[in-house]
DNA sequence: AATCCAGGTGAATAAGCGTTCATTCACGTT
DNA sequence: AACGTGAATGAACGCTTATTCACCTGGATT
């Protein structure tokens, strides 16, 4: 079992108390998580949280707006090393998708279940990471088709750039809900296997 | 806005309550709602309820299993009317499962959100359908594979075809997180798009 | 006309929720 | 030695929850 991430900010008390945070809503979710059980957790009684977060809300928000922001972070990092290069930027976004989403999979499973429940401007700022993510994808499949390494469905247009990056992204995202580690495949053959379906989809010729 | 389905099955006014239950649980989440708002929805009082469901958990499965079950059928009948024929069996599958999924995201959604929080043999049950819809998607990769239509990523044995499975479903099914209709495209655009992405991913040959 | 009964009511129950607050304790600095 | 401060406590707050139950009512059956 890999054990999970702690987010990147914070003092140490916060990054145990989100600790213990994940670790719950991986398991229950986060409505049916209580402030009791996650202090609990953390060996203390329910009104010390709030010495440390202003809400249960916005232990939530701070949860998974880090959790976006480190997969933003790898996928930038990724993007950026091969940059110029339709197919393997391809390759390093899909496969940074893969490894997080089945490698970490309590983080993954976390972020994108429950970044519904946020509202107001939380809300707005992780849905506006996903969008950048997604744009970011779509760009790179519109340079691919229009230097003729790739051949979307539906055409030439952004749209059809999008509506390529969606499904692609929902494959990859959702390998957390599903994968587990005592399946017969290891991560780097699941990895070279979701990127030969995203080449695939992204009409990229046959190798 | 395409009006939600009513539950095949139950009374009418059991029908009633899984209707407004439906509603509810897609704009809030079946936690965030009580049993007071979906009753209120009906003009009744909480009470009421208990007379038609033996409890708020059983109305979610009741809701939960129909909406699976009503996708069983038509991929089944979908799928008898080409038997025999790999291509035309993907072809038809993915666009039930696309046509469900955005044309009636309101059910696809709770479903797909919602049957995690039944538990023992109510969530057995519903998890059996699931599987048998990814399996038999796998069959038909498989079947489809072996007679040379297609030509699966990684190989030809059975593990193979369900890692094909699931991300087919996978992006199908999700459809209902994202798809509205004010989107610039036509439910059978969609569903065309979505079905040439299949039929890449499962190796099809070109056209 | 008498009976029945499915089905809604409204109140009650016990539990759990997130949150607040005065207090206390331990530590580091002046 | 005096002080300030970060942090945990434990009790309470007000509220909501799912569920139960005795009671009532209106329409169909006998």
């Amino acid at each position: 079992m890999t054990e999970s991430e702690l987010p990147l900010a914070g003092s140490r008390i916060q990054r145990r108390l989100a600790a213990a945070a994940i670790d719950l809503f991986y398991r229950q979710g986060a409505l049916a998580t209580s402030v009791r059980q996650i202090t609990e957790a953390c060996g203390m009684t329910p009104g010390a949280l709030y010495n440390h977060f202003g809400s249960k809300d916005e232990l939530l928000y701070v949860v998974v707006r880090d959790i976006h922001l480190r997969l933003e972070d790898e996928v930038t990092a990724a993007h950026e090393a091969v940059a110029g290069d339709p197919l393997a930027e391809l390759r390093a976004i899909v496969g940074v998708y893969v490894t997080r989403h089945a490698d970490h999979q309590e983080t993954a499973r976390v972020a994108n279940r429950e970044y519904h429940l946020l509202s107001g401007v939380w809300y707005d700022e992780v849905v506006a990471i996903r969008r950048r993510l997604r744009d970011r994808l779509a760009d790179v499949l519109l340079a691919g088709h229009k230097c003729g390494e790739f051949h979307l469905v539906g055409g030439d247009d952004r749209s059809a750039a999008v509506l390529t990056a969606i499904p692609i992204l929902d494959m990859c995202v959702h390998l957390s809900e599903w994968f587990h580690e005592h399946r017969p495949l290891g991560p780097t053959d699941l990895r070279d296997r979701y990127v030969g379906l995203a080449l695939r989809m992204a009409g990229a010729r046959p190798d």
